[in-house]
DNA sequence: CGAAGAAGTGAATCATGATTCACTTCTTAG
DNA sequence: CTAAGAAGTGAATCATGATTCACTTCTTCG
C-alpha cells in the first residue's frame, strides 16, 4: 500500500465537514429543512454536490447532523444562563427565558425549523432528544426553585413544557409578521407571562364547565 | 347559444368545490401543507386531476382557501366559547383555551400546518389575517376582563398572543411524541399556567441581568 | 518519481409530483 | 333531437431536485 490516511488529510476533511453543516444551518435558517437543495448547498459550501454523498449518506442524515449541531449550541445558551444565577432561580429562569427568546427572534426560520417543521422520521427522533433535553434543563431550574422555597409548589415537568412553549409560540406571531411595534417589548412582555405563571397561587375557578 | 348554467349545475359544482377542500383538509391533517399532493386529493375527492385545476388555478391558491376554510372552522370555536360566560371572563377564556387546546391535540399535524408551517407566500398572507383574528378575539375578551376589574392592568395584546402561543406550543412537546401520561393533563396544567399569568399581579426581579 | 488508494467532481440519471391539453361526456335551450 | 357550451378526464409533459458514477485530481509512501 502507498497511502494511509494522515492528520492533515484528517484534519482537512473534518473542516469540510462543518463547513457543510454550518453552511447547511445557514440555508435552513432561510427556508426550513424542506427549502434546503443540495445542489445549492454543494455550491455554497465550495464543493460539488457529489462530495456531499462522500461525507453524508444521503440528505437525511445531512439534515440529522445539521439538527443535532444546531440543537447543541442552543441548548447550551440556555443552560449556560440557568447555570449562573444559581442563587436566585426566577431570575436565572427568567435570563435563560431572554436568551431562548432573543436567539429565536433572530432566527425565527431556524426555531421553528427546530421545534415544529415536519421533517423526515430520522431528523424527528433527533427532534424528540432534544425536546427532552430542553425541558429537563428548565424542569431542573423549577424543581431547584421548589426545593429552595422560591418556588411554589408545582409540577415542574409540565410548567418546564409550558414555559419554553410559552415563549417560542408566543413570539412566532410577533416576529413572523408584520414586525409592526419593537419585538424587545413582546420578549419582556412573554417573560413576564411566564414568571407569573409560575411564582403565583393557582387561580381557582369559581365553577367549572367543559 | 344553448347552454346557459343553471341551479342544478351551480349547486353541484359548488358541492365538488367543498368535497376537494374537505378531503384536502383531511390530508393536509396527516402531512401539512408540503404534504398535500394533487393526484391523491383528486383520487381520494373522487374526481380527475384535471378537474382539481377547473377549481383552482394552482395548488397555492387550492391551499389557501383550504387553510381559509379550516381557519373559519377554528376561529368559530374559540368565539363561541368566549361568547358564552360572558360574565366570567377568566372562565370564558379558560374555556376557549381548552376548546383550542383540545382540537389542536386532536389535530396536531393540522394545528402545526395552520400555525407555522413554512408555506407558499400567498398561503402565509392568509395565515397573518388568521392569526390577527385569534389574537383580537383573546385580546378584546382581555381588555373586557380587565374593564370589568376581573383581571389586573395589562397589555391585552401582548398577553393574547402569549395565551394562544403558551397553550399552542405548550402542547405540541406533549402529544407530538411518546405522549406518555394523559394529555388531559397537560391541557388542565397549561391552561392554568396561562390564567395565573394573566390573573397574577406582575413579578418584579430583585434585580435584573441581560 | 510512480503506483496505490482516496477524495473530489459534475454531468447524467431517476424519482417525484405539478400542470397541461386534446379529447370525451354531460347539460341546456331551441 | 341537436348544436353549443361547459365540465370532466387522465395520460403526457415539465420542472424540480436528489442521487449516482465514470472519471479526474490529490496524497502518501516506498
Amino acid at each position: 500500500m502507498a497511502y494511509r490516511e494522515t492528520d492533515r488529510v484528517r484534519e482537512r476533511k473534518q473542516a469540510t465537514r462543518e463547513t457543510i453543516v454550518t453552511t447547511a444551518l445557514t440555508l435552513v435558517s432561510e427556508g426550513g429543512f424542506n427549502g434546503l437543495q443540495m445542489a445549492q448547498l454543494a455550491r455554497q459550501s465550495g464543493v460539488a454536490t457529489g462530495t456531499l454523498y462522500r461525507y453524508f449518506p444521503s440528505k437525511e442524515e445531512l439534515c440529522t447532523a445539521v439538527f443535532e449541531y444546531a440543537t447543541e449550541i442552543e441548548v447550551a445558551q440556555v443552560q449556560q444562563q440557568l447555570q449562573e444565577s444559581q442563587q436566585n432561580i426566577p431570575e436565572a429562569i427568567a435570563n435563560a427565558l431572554t436568551t431562548f427568546a432573543t436567539r429565536a427572534l433572530k432566527a425565527p426560520t431556524t426555531a421553528w425549523a427546530l421545534i415544529a417543521e415536519p421533517v423526515a422520521p430520522e431528523v424527528v427522533a433527533a427532534r424528540l432528544h432534544y425536546r427532552e433535553r430542553y425541558a429537563g434543563l428548565f424542569a431542573q431550574a423549577i424543581a431547584d426553585g421548589i426545593a429552595a422555597g422560591s418556588l411554589p409548589e408545582q409540577d415542574s415537568n409540565l410548567s418546564s413544557r409550558a414555559l419554553v412553549g410559552a415563549i417560542a409560540e408566543a413570539l412566532i406571531g410577533p416576529l413572523a409578521q408584520h414586525s409592526s411595534a419593537a419585538p424587545e417589548q413582546a420578549i419582556a412582555h412573554s417573560i413576564q407571562f411566564c414568571l407569573q405563571a409560575i411564582t403565583a397561587k393557582p387561580y381557582s375557578m369559581t365553577r367549572s364547565s367543559s
